[in-house]
DNA sequence: TTCCATCCGTAAAACGTTTTAAGATCTGGA
DNA sequence: TCCAGATCTTAAAACGTTTTACGGATGGAA
């Protein structure tokens, strides 16, 4: 146990603990370096030392010298979105189960200060460096990902991908993702089970690759159930609050509302839409049914049905799949996704 | 500009750009350092190499050989609350300015794991470690802190208490609180003004000081007001949504409401609360008006009235201190916060 | 008893930077 | 012309670890 009374502990060095232990400071690393294990007797003094000086290695010096560096890094465009901060919170607590420490970088969403960030996690000789989330699957995207990968592999380092499309099979990468197109064929066919057949797809954000999943699972369910496919029920937006807000406010606008439920790109998104509804003297289930994505927090405050996405879990995942898997590279997992039933959808009561 | 394209970039030292320059490494750390700057001549040959190399500092080495690291820790109990996720947000934007990386470390509110986070930020060699957020002021507190403080201080780092009781003046660390006193007051006086004057406090959670501070602001509004304290309207709780949730419900099967309007002691318990009284018939504002505190997103999604606490600003604020300030200590900084009215108070139509 | 193999421990080099103390070059005044 | 002083540059030590190559015991076999 730590001492917390220590008043300003001068740095213990490995070259303290070989005093107090009688052996050399080679002996000392190699000790705690797990390596080699030399007599038991050396082994135990030295441990013994270890303790009652409270000695912890450098990182500096560690990492320096080019060992392993016990940091994993992550790589989100905001801390502030429930859907990264989730995952974060996943790479974190698998990291700490691992004695890592976790190195946390901001983009905005912005390419540049991606690889600039990139560039430092590998500068800091981060264990691996795990890219968070949705991005446009442009013709630079795989290249600049696999720009990264080898960077990265280089340095000894891992690239991770969480949420974003893979390098291919084989590739260079880690991949970890979730079911976009069956999490939202399966909410689309809860809602045209329920009769709805005229369904308002909310968010369509052309070229991001997470939308272009669920938007794609949503034509599956149409196509499936016979329903003939409106363009005019797609509707393009971002995936702010406010933007869901927005754009069902405008179309209300225009006339009463040509569709009797709502499939919202995610559940902010539902939680802006829900509001303009709401206004506009609609109700949530009784006149409008309405069905989102992700279930975060603002979905079960306002009693949204939706489709669980496993954040958390999906941070944990890729955390483990590079500290305890070997550094193989070229692994793909894909996560389940599922309804969560609450209380925003209703049958319809006849069909027109 | 980086290269992206360089394939594998065999680690450029600085004694790459010593000898391209054509001047000795000692030379060049001192031009990148800043200091001394040498004669513009050498100096321009220097960046120019520097430039054409793409150099950049091993961090591990300068953190090695005992200059500032770059770096500024923060130390929460949680990124999946909106709360810390803000404070966080601010603080790596202020940090990102600065070319500051950020380290984050997780406590889950956890007095050991604190310890320990902040043994290994001060390990890790950051500038200054900025630890976040509510906690139990009691007897150990301070001592605990004043420990972190003069641990930091030895090893050229800093302490920072962010929305925490400070350590007293000319204490060893430096403090940002926002002003839960004041915001409370506020709030009671809001309802108070429109008449209600049973209030309901819901998640008094006693011992934290944020909740110590939110209650206290109460009283001296209902005793400013002239309203009589009523001890059994004061109900302790934990601050999460589901607790408001409980505590709500369970408070209203023992009979019909004995209270005109809701004071939450955080935006999620309101949202719970909100809940349990629309299961049970009551509107909001119609039957019960509410107030809630933070201004944080479940709050606009509900339209609550609430207190805004400037949290990103709370987290810039922080950095700003140790990154501009010179690291004097001692400082104190306390933000104002104020009521942002949403829908969810309505004036008592007539008194009893 | 002698020699060889086997372990285990140690000294020393390397990692890439900052910084101190000292060396080299130059300017200007006597 | 020479020297003091100022100015700029450099060599070398230090930071704390890991690791390679080596030396010294220790034990068993001949």
């Amino acid at each position: 146990m730590p001492q917390p009374s220590d008043p300003a502990p001068r740095r213990v060095t490995i070259r303290d603990v070989a005093a107090r232990a009688g052996v050399s400071i080679a002996t000392v690393s190699r000790v705690l370096g797990g390596t080699y294990p030399p007599a038991p007797a050396t082994r135990s003094k030295v441990m013994r030392a270890v303790h009652d000086l409270d000695y912890v290695a450098n990182p500096h010096a560690r990492a320096l010298s080019g060992a392993a560096s016990k940091t994993i890094a992550i790589v989100l465009n905001s801390v502030v979105s429930p859907y990264y901060a989730h995952v974060a919170q996943g790479v974190q607590a698998e990291a700490a189960r691992h004695d890592r420490l976790c190195l946390i970088g901001i983009t905005g969403g912005d390419a540049a200060r991606e690889l600039a960030t990139v560039r430092l996690m590998r500068e800091e000789g981060a264990d691996a460096v795990i890219l968070v989330g949705n991005v446009v699957d442009d013709d630079g995207y795989k290249t600049r990902m696999a720009e990264y990968a080898s960077a990265l592999a280089a340095a000894g380092s891992q690239l991770v991908l969480c949420g974003r499309p893979s390098l291919g099979p084989g590739g260079p990468s880690v991949n970890v993702e979730f079911d976009n197109v069956g999490g939202a064929r399966a909410a689309t066919s809860h809602l045209l089970s329920a009769g709805h057949e005229r369904i308002l797809y909310l968010g369509n954000r052309v070229g991001y690759t997470t939308s272009e999943g669920r938007i794609a699972g949503y034509r599956e369910a149409l196509t499936a159930f016979g329903v003939a496919h409106d363009p005019g029920l797609e509707v393009e937006g971002t995936w702010e609050r406010a933007e869901g807000y927005r754009l069902m406010r405008s179309r209300l606008r225009s006339g009463p509302p040509d569709f009797t439920a709502v499939f919202a790109a995610n559940d902010q998104v539902a939680a802006g839409a829900l509001k303009a509804l709401r206004e506009n003297g609609l109700r949530v289930p009784d006149d409008i049914s309405m069905i989102g994505y992700d279930d975060l927090p603002p979905a079960d405050d306002i009693g949204l049905t939706t489709v669980h996405v496993p954040h958390e879990e999906l941070g944990r995942t890729a955390a483990r799949m590079v500290l305890e898997r070997g550094s193989g590279g070229g692994e793909h997992v894909m996560l389940g996704t599922h309804i969560v039933v609450r209380d925003s959808v209703r049958p319809l009561a006849r069909k027109r």
